[in-house]
DNA sequence: TCGAACTGCGGGATCGATCCCGCAACGGCT
DNA sequence: AGCCGTTGCGGGATCGATCCCGCAGTTCGA
């Protein structure tokens, strides 16, 4: 600032007439800003941080054997880009709970993690990607996407594609999205009258194990005409297990996936998928924790729209994903 | 600080204290020391920086449309980890070049592409993963893994099982391992005397165009017996092709992947690939550009050793069948 | 015994920007 | 002419921590 005043006013006068705030006639403003857009000047902000007594950053806090999704990496680019534009920096949590910010978003908050506890515990607003399940202290706002809804469309789909005994690999993670996920296949099946069969898979299985695990699945439960996939790739690995069977995915055996990814797109066959958005969730979850640090009145629950749901081969064979 | 002030001495005998400069009797420095503790003293960082003249945070930047890889994802993940080691926050820049940081680590730098160019001539230091290949300001280090030999290794790999026409599947983005692995491909090609053969996809090709242009390749080259995909989920394409033609992959089509990821290990079959690991090369890329914020001494060039290659079924099938 | 050196501690400046408040000049109104 | 309100601008404090420097008090050597 000393540098504008070398314009020959005040430090005063100077952040007035860069700031618009106070009083300075409109002479002196233009002067001091064309000197200023000369010389190049930068506010600095950490000074500007100290005064306002704030840190101009957000944190983002992902489940840490969660970080290897694509998921979250567009999700956190997708916050990067809303808190750019407010002149916030977006800061990647690592597990430590001593984050130097304003706010926090916690996605996909898991039941029973410390990290999420301790950052609720330490007074600073955090917005939720998904349902805060444990006691305590709670998240001032809530992103919620209607998953729910989108699930049942997949099941529905199923259902119209003739599958009659539709089996469901969750995972054991204990977080919103799983349980959403859980609930609206028992209800479904509940509808129909037809027995929930839900199989969970250990967190991280790999590949063979997954494809061991689906195959004594289908061994054990021969009419089971479907498998409903929750967790990114495990589809795949109930292709492999179909492959081993001598059974043909999308003929006499449907599958789908509650994660869209790179893999689900371009498997033999391509998996039908749920595809949500997630760089546009995560905008919606830094716009609302910016909009609460700003003071702005919020809703407590941003609710967003079924993510759409892509066909894929794997329940309608021999029709191409898109045209050529 | 008025805090601890409120325990009989100055703020200066308490910084001192505290932080362990200055002259204070050992009586004093416990006598502030327990207070502190016992108030929840936590110094302000933005102050501390402000002081300092840093800004206590180091930027990422990852090119716009790579994020979406797991690679990148684990990648700053390792480098938020180390930075927090050395009490930096880990800022993820998103396309814009207003990083308010000390140091940039810019990843897999896109020739020509602009946002890196700025960053580089801010006259912030800056870390590449992988080498700039532009003119002008440079990285004052760069974290450079020998992507390069395991290349080779999976080229003789494929030898070794009996191709004797691979085919190589690369990208239309211009960076510094794309460079590498197609050199190595074409010295590979020289030294065994066969002529490279190399096919560039598009970037961000979706799985059906891939499909199709590795079709029409294997259409137009019967005698190709392999084929080495460099992007993440390429390799599925070529499956898939492969399918369409009624050629068995593992068997009368041998397939690698430059990637690693998911989508390898559950593919059926699964995909032998280069197994590059992210975290690691995030942390020493955080930890080089930390080392020169601090002052101390850095070697231009971090060389990290071949990343592993991990062989699988997409070249060596689990049962025997007709061979090449 | 007196100066020098050293110890323990505090005053005030500093980093860079913001902002409250007060001062001078000027104009309008009675 | 005198008073008050408005305009334009600057002085100094403030955010919280660090650090140079100086001031007492003590010890020790000459």
């Amino acid at each position: 600032m000393d540098i504008a005043r070398a314009a020959g006013v005040s430090r005063t006068t100077a952040s007035a007439a860069l700031g618009g705030s106070g009083r300075v006639s409109a002479a002196t403003r233009d002067r001091v800003q064309a000197i200023a857009a000369q010389m190049g000047y930068v506010p600095n902000p950490t000074a500007r941080h100290l005064k306002a007594g704030r840190t101009g950053a957000i944190a983002i806090y992902v489940p840490n054997n969660l970080f290897g999704y694509p998921f979250y990496a567009e999700f956190a680019f997708g916050a990067a880009e809303a808190s750019r534009e407010d002149a916030f920096a977006l800061t990647l949590l690592s597990s430590g709970p001593v984050a130097h910010a304003d706010g926090i978003i916690v996605v996909d908050p898991v039941s029973g993690d410390r990290v999420v506890h301790e950052l609720l515990a330490s007074g600073r607003p955090v917005v939720a990607a998904e349902r805060y399940l444990d006691p305590g202290p709670q998240p001032v706002a809530t992103v919620q996407t209607e998953y729910g809804d989108a699930q049942r469309e997949l099941l529905d789909h199923l259902w119209d594609r003739g599958a009659r005994s539709v089996a469901l690999l969750s995972i054991s993670v204990d977080f919103s999205w799983k349980r959403l996920i859980e609930d609206v296949y028992r209800s479904w099946c509940e509808e129909r009258e037809i027995p929930p069969s839900i199989h969970v898979l250990e967190r991280g299985s790999e590949a063979d194990v997954v494809r061991r695990d689906v195959r004594a699945l289908l061994e054990a439960h021969p009419n089971v005409d479907a498998v409903a996939a929750m967790a990114d790739g495990t589809a795949l690995g109930v292709v492999a297990a179909a492959h081993d069977l001598g059974r043909t995915v999308g003929h006499d055996l449907l599958v789908c996936s509650s994660i869209d990814s790179l893999a689900m797109r371009f498997a033999t066959p391509a998996i039908t998928a749920m595809s949500a958005p997630p760089r546009e969730i995560g905008r919606d979850a830094a716009r609302v924790l910016l909009d609460i640090l700003h003071g702005r009145e919020v809703p407590p629950v941003l609710h967003r729209p079924k993510p759409p749901v892509v066909i894929r081969e794997s329940t309608v064979p021999h029709q191409p994903a898109t045209p050529l």
